[in-house]
DNA sequence: TCCCGGTTTTAATCATGATTAAAATACGGA
DNA sequence: TCCGTATTTTAATCATGATTAAAACCGGGA
C-alpha cells in the first residue's frame, strides 16, 4: 500500500521499509545504482524482487530515499557537532568523529552519493541542493575556525572536498568489521583535523 | 581487428583506442559502470556504439583496461615520488602532488576503481592485486616516515585509506576546470601531509 | 580510375531486469 | 473456526542495451 506515513511510530511496515533502505544502500555502495538489481536488494531481506514494490514505489524512489537518508545523517552529524560548540577546529573534529561513526557504526550502511546523475530530474535537484548546503555549512565551520585562530588559513572549499572525500570513500573499503571500525574512529578525526593547522 | 600491440608506436589506431579509454573513464566516473551505455561512450568520439567493438573486445574489457590504466598511473606517481627520495613525509607529499595532478591535469580523466565487483572474475583478481600492492607500498612509505621521524606514529593502514579516499573522490566533484585544478594542486598535497605530523 | 584493407554503420539478435496484475499465503481478531 | 487485511509470490510484459554479422564507406597506392 506504500503509505507515506509522516508519523515515526515504529510499525512493522516502517521497520521493514527501513531495513530495505539499508539493504539498498549496501548494494548501491558495492555495485552502483544500475549495477544492483532489485533482486540483489530483496535477497538481503529474504524476499523476491517484486515484493519491494509493496514498500516503495520503484528503483528510482529507492535511490532517492537512500540518498536523502544519507543527507539527513550527514546533516545531523554537523548539527550535533555545531551544537556542542567550541572552536571551529573542535567542531570540525566532532563532525568528522560523528560522521565516521555513522558510516562504521550501527546506523548501518549509509549510501554514498556517488551517482547523482542517475536520479530523476526533480530528485537530483533536491539531493544536489542538500549536498551543496551541507558542503557550504561545513565550509563555514572551517572559516569560523580560521577566524577564531584554531585553523590555519586555507582554501576551505578544497579542504572541505578533501575531508568529505576521505569520509565518503570509507564504504568502499569498510565492510562492517568492528575492530576496523575502532581503528577508523581512532584515526580519521585526528588525522583529518590535524592537517588543518593549530 | 583489435590488435594487442605491445609496441608503443603511436598509430592512429592506438591513438583512438586511448581516446576511447579516456572517454570511458569519464563516463564510468560520472554514471558508474552499468549506468553508462556503450552509446554514451561512443558519443564522445562521434561514433556509434557498435564501432567500439572495432577497438576493444567489449564492455567488460573496457572497464578492465580503464582500471588497469588507473592502476598504472597511480603506481607511476608513487614510483616517481619514491625515486625523488627524501624523508617519508617528502615522498608522501610528492606522491599526493603527482597523483592529484594526474586526476586534474592533462592525463585526462582517470577511472576511479569504485566498482571492482562488476569486473570479470579473473580481471577482478588482477585489479585487486594491483590495488592491494599499491596500498601496501604507500603504507610502507608512511612507515618509513615514522622511522625517520618525519611522520608521527599512526595507524598507517587507516591513514592511507583516508589519503587515498580524498584523492579517489576528486573525480566526483572536479570536472576539468583549470582554475579549480590549480586550487586542488595548491591545497591537497599540503593539507593531506600536514596531518601526518612533523 | 580501380582495388583493398581499414573503419564505421545498419539491422538484427538476445539477455537482463524493472514493472505490473492477478493469485496465493499468512495471520490477528470476531 | 472463519474472514478480511496485510504481505508475498508467480507469471506476464516491456524497454534497454550489449553483442554480432553483413553491408557500406573511405582513403591511398597500383
Amino acid at each position: 500500500m506504500v503509505t507515506n506515513s509522516t508519523k515515526s511510530a515504529t510499525s512493522a511496515f516502517d521497520d521493514k521499509r527501513e531495513q530495505l533502505l539499508r539493504a539498498a544502500a549496501r548494494c548501491f555502495n558495492e555495485k552502483g545504482y544500475s549495477g544492483t538489481s532489485l533482486k540483489d536488494v530483496s535477497a538481503h531481506l529474504g524476499l523476491t524482487d517484486a515484493a519491494i514494490y509493496y514498500y516503495i514505489d520503484g528503483k528510482q524512489q529507492l535511490v532517492y530515499e537512500c540518498y536523502r537518508r544519507a543527507a539527513d545523517i550527514g546533516r545531523a552529524a554537523l548539527d550535533d557537532a555545531i551544537a556542542t560548540g567550541g572552536s571551529g577546529l573542535d567542531i570540525a573534529f566532532d563532525y568528522v568523529r560523528r560522521h565516521v561513526d555513522a558510516h562504521c557504526g550501527s546506523a548501518g550502511p549509509i549510501a554514498i552519493m556517488s551517482e547523482i546523475p542517475s536520479l530523476r530530474d526533480a530528485d537530483r535537484e533536491h539531493i544536489l541542493a542538500l549536498s551543496r548546503e551541507h558542503s557550504a555549512r561545513f565550509e563555514q565551520v572551517l572559516e569560523q575556525g580560521i577566524e577564531d585562530g584554531s585553523i590555519l588559513p586555507c582554501d576551505v572549499r578544497m579542504t572541505g572536498n578533501a575531508i568529505m572525500g576521505a569520509i565518503n570513500w570509507i564504504p568502499k573499503w569498510f565492510h562492517g568489521d568492528d575492530a576496523v571500525a575502532q581503528r577508523v574512529a581512532a584515526t580519521f578525526p585526528d588525522y583529518l583535523t590535524r592537517g588543518l593547522g593549530a
